[in-house]
DNA sequence: TCCGTATTTCGTGAAACATCAAAATAGCAT
DNA sequence: ATGCTATTTTGATGTTTCACGAAATACGGA
C-alpha cells in the first residue's frame, strides 16, 4: 500500500509536482508541464504514477484537466513507515 | 540532499532493512542477508545505496561489518519535504 | 461535422537498476 | 604463509524506468 507512495516520490519530478501543487488548490496538467519545464508527454506519465499512488487527484474541466494534491496520503504514509520504524508517535489523534 | 533518501527508500528490501534493524542496535550483513532472504551481494549493493544515503552506519568488528539505521534522517527528510509541502508544523515548538 | 486545444497513449531508444554467481578483499587464527 | 569466514566488488543478464515525438483521444465551439 506505502509501496506505489515510496515508488512515486523516488522520482524528482514528481516531487516536483507535489511542491508546485502545494498550496494551490488546482492546477492544470499543461501549465505544470510548463512550470517543470517537461515535456507533455512527460509529465503525463508522472501524473498518471502519482495518480495510481493516490498522491493527487484530477478532475476534468472541459477541455482541460486540473490535478490537485493529496498531502495527507504523503503524511499517512511517512507515519506508517516511522511507526514501524519505531519512531512513530504512540498516539495518533492529536490535530 | 533529501535526493539520495527518497531514491533508497523506493526499494522494498532497502525498507525492509531499515525495519530489521529498527529497535536493535547493530545487526551483521550477513544475517540481515539471510532474515531478508536475499543473496549476499544483492544486500551488499542495497547496504551500499543506505549507506550513501546515510541512513544506515556501518562498523567493521573483526571480520564481520556490522549495521546500524539512522532514523533521524529518514525523519528530518520526511519533515522537510512535508514542510515543502507547506503540511510541516509551522512552529515546531509545540507536541 | 469539422476544427483547435489539451491531454494521454503508444512506440522506441537510452540509461539505470536488480539479481546472483564467481572472484576479489579483509581480517583473524594457526 | 596458509586457511577459513564474512563481506564486497565485478561481470553478465534480464528487467524496469525515463524521456520525447507522433499519433490517438476528449472536449467544446463554430
Amino acid at each position: 500500500m506505502a509501496d506505489g507512495v515510496f515508488a512515486a516520490l523516488s522520482h524528482p519530478t514528481r516531487r516536483a509536482v507535489l511542491r508546485e501543487l502545494a498550496g494551490r488548490d488546482w492546477m492544470l496538467a499543461g501549465d505544470l508541464a510548463e512550470a517543470l519545464d517537461v515535456a507533455g508527454p512527460t509529465l503525463s506519465g508522472h501524473l498518471r504514477i502519482l495518480r495510481e499512488a493516490d498522491l493527487v487527484v484530477s478532475e476534468r474541466r472541459g477541455t482541460t484537466i486540473r490535478y490537485m494534491a493529496n498531502a495527507s496520503v504523503v503524511e499517512s504514509a511517512f507515519a506508517a513507515f516511522l511507526q514501524s520504524l519505531g519512531v512513530g508517535r504512540a498516539d495518533p489523534e492529536n490535530e
